[in-house]
RNA sequence: GCACCCGUAGCUCAGCUGGAUAGAGCGCUGCCCUCCGAAGGCAGAGGUCAGAGGUUCGAAUCCUCUCGGGUGCGCCA
């Protein structure tokens, strides 16, 4: 795991460890025993203590002995340990353990001294780790349809990259299939009226959003009249190509404002062109997945169009899904599908873990990537994220959009009404697979409702008393032992919930789920400025004291401690931590 | 018809991959404050974790079924 850090949580585990060694070379317990399954957090209620094990139910059936029984040697053994101020066995069996407040001073200590890097992990082998995310069809700009899953794909890859792995952030671009060649054409009518001809209304089909205006001028200044009357032939893979890095850029730029950049832009008509499709094809035919057949009709509405037609078909039943699912249309090119899995096929060749970030309206096609990614690497990890809809409200009224107008809401509204961090914010206060409000009035809300606003101006408020202990007067230094020995127990408790920051990451980055870190910096805010309110009833319990350089320094010490990890977590979300609010 | 996601307080949602008496915000009730340490504070009421079985020391969490809501189904992308 980590390098150089070690957190009061591992301390105390290896502590739990050594206990049980303990007791197995005395022979109360049996040898051997499997340990994987034993925990050692802090309890749901801090009132049982600061941490708490459950060894002894885990090890009384494969011991075959009483829960109570091994919790009160194991306890015993436990008392001994450094640090241990008591030990005592509550419930069925669990081992609740009190520490002394000095080891929570040290770990106050090693949050300041270890700065962002409390919480990081650093292996000596970090996995590789590929998250593709956004991947919007390159035919217009973003919209808040796409805002979401670009957040969440982008706090996951920071996150993992905090948790100490190397991620790959990657934009699958679908510049192979019928929507660009729509595309192709859109920007050719815009080339025509740029040229001066009269185009009319923009005919059902085609996309009718200004932003292709200027592609078409450009078309228009480079080409001149050549295209104007062509063949669509003649002119469709030139437009398309250019049109396709028209809007890629605009998507960029969409990006950028949300402060997004991935590293690898992968071309779906590069793949296919490279050929890697009929390499996927051939690894999955010499597996015996892969077979000529007809497809049953598709249950529920029957489109009008159906035929039966044999095709190249990926036998995705054997990996659970419901039917086999084509690769190759019958015309012999590949389908979404088959070019899906040459792409996955490539990614995989590279990572060791795969992440694909994808909106909830492709929920039905998880099983089949799953299982072709199965068929092609032998089980390597692979994640799909569904991300659910974002819905848009204005004081509490939803914001109508239509397609077909073009008149949806974009991303760079939004950015630019509420700015970037207050969107990067609200779109981690949920988990990913339920839907979200999100409402124009109440993110930008100063109070306690929205977490945003908390969140940030805890960070605020305790960059502020550094501020204001100058104009006091007040010399900031490193604080005495025999001050942060002062601290009281409501203070410490506000360090034990700042130590969990490096657990929180660690299973967040686990499960995938960075919305777990804006949860928990808003319980480490909550917990902030209920210790500050202190001061409002109890003059002698604030911050800053003009009469007591000594206590202020360790009370100091503490809120930089809790004002660095919210930076820290803030960081993982892309937010970017206020010094001031306004 | 089938698949996936979801169902937790009046509302919106967390719940640390199986732990103890299930939490937060809003709303409600009652006190306190009107202090730039501002953009409120404290406390209280409020729950059959949709329902029924199962797995085990232990289930909101895992398995099965039922009910209810959402999304989707194609040689599209």
């Amino acid at each position: 795991m980590e390098v150089e850090l070690t957190t009061v949580f591992e301390t105390y585990s290896a502590a739990v460890g050594a206990a049980l060694d303990a007791l197995e070379a005395a022979g109360t317990l049996p040898a051997g025993l499997e340990r994987r399954a034993i925990t050692l957090e802090p309890p749901r209620d801090m009132a049982h203590g600061d941490l708490s094990t459950n060894a002894a139910m885990v090890l009384a059936k494969p011991a075959k002995m009483n829960p109570r029984a091994i919790a009160d040697s194991l306890s015993a053994e436990l008392r001994k340990a450094e640090g241990v101020a008591s030990v005592e066995v509550a419930g069925p069996g669990f081992i609740n353990i009190r520490l002394d407040a000095a080891v929570w001073i040290a770990e106050l200590g090693e949050i300041l001294k270890c700065g962002d890097d409390y919480g990081r992990f650093a292996p000596a082998k970090p996995a590789h780790v590929n998250v593709e995310y956004v991947s919007a069809n390159p035919t217009g700009p973003m919209h808040m349809g796409h805002c979401r899953g670009a957040v969440v794909g982008d706090a996951l890859a920071a996150l993992l990259e905090y948790a100490g792995n190397k991620v790959t952030r990657e934009y699958y671009v679908n510049d192979a299939g019928g929507q660009v060649d729509v595309l192709a054409r859109s920007a050719h009518l815009r080339y025509r009226e740029a040229l001066g001809q009269d185009i009319g209304e923009i005919p059902e089909g085609l996309y009718p959003g200004d932003y292709l205006k200027p592609v078409g001028a450009a078309l228009a200044a480079e080409f001149g009249e050549t295209y104007a009357n062509a063949d669509e032939s003649d002119w469709l893979p030139i437009f398309r190509k250019q049109a396709v890095a028209a809007m890629l850029q605009l998507i960029k730029e969409d990006l950028a404002l949300l402060g997004i950049r991935h590293d690898v832009f992968a071309s779906e008509a590069e793949v296919q062109a490279a050929g890697a499709a009929d390499a996927a094809e051939a690894d999955l035919r010499a597996a015996g997945y892969i077979y000529e057949g007809v497809l049953e009709p598709p249950k529920g509405e029957l489109p009008d169009d159906w035929e039966p037609v044999e095709l190249t078909l990926f036998r995705s039943t054997a990996f659970g899904d419901d039917v086999d699912r084509p690769i190759k249309k019958s015309d012999g090119s590949w389908t979404y599908f088959g070019a899906d899995i040459a792409y996955h096929r490539q990614k995989a060749a590279s990572a060791d873990q795969l992440i694909n970030i994808w909106g909830a309206d492709h929920a039905g096609t998880v099983k089949r990537i799953q299982a072709a990614v199965a068929a092609l690497t032998d089980g390597k990890p692979f994640d799909v994220k569904l991300v659910q809809m974002v819905r848009l409200f204005r004081a509490g009224e939803p914001v109508k959009m239509s397609k077909r107008s073009g008149s949806f809401v974009t991303l760079a509204d939004v950015v630019r009404e509420v700015g970037k961090d207050v969107v990067r914010f609200m779109m981690l206060t949920r988990r990913a697979d339920a839907p979200l409000d999100f409402d124009f009035a109440k993110v930008v809300e100063q109070s306690k409702d929205n977490p945003v606003f908390y969140v940030q101006y805890a960070h605020a408020r305790i960059c502020s008393l550094a501020r204001r202990a100058v104009e006091a007067g007040i010399e900031i230094v490193d604080p005495a032992p025999g001050d942060l020995a002062r601290l009281d127990a409501a203070e410490l408790d506000l360090v034990k919930l700042a130590a969990q920051w490096p657990r929180i990451v660690e299973a967040a980055a686990v499960a995938h789920e960075p919305h777990r870190i804006a949860f928990y910096l808003g319980d480490l805010a909550a917990a902030f400025h209920a210790n500050w309110n202190r001061g409002n009833d109890d003059p002698s319990k604030r911050y800053l004291l003009a009469d007591d350089h000594g206590i202020t320094n360790a009370r100091l010490a503490l809120a930089r401690g809790v004002g660095q990890i919210i930076a820290s977590g803030l960081r993982v979300m892309g937010v970017t931590p206020v010094e001031e609010m306004n």
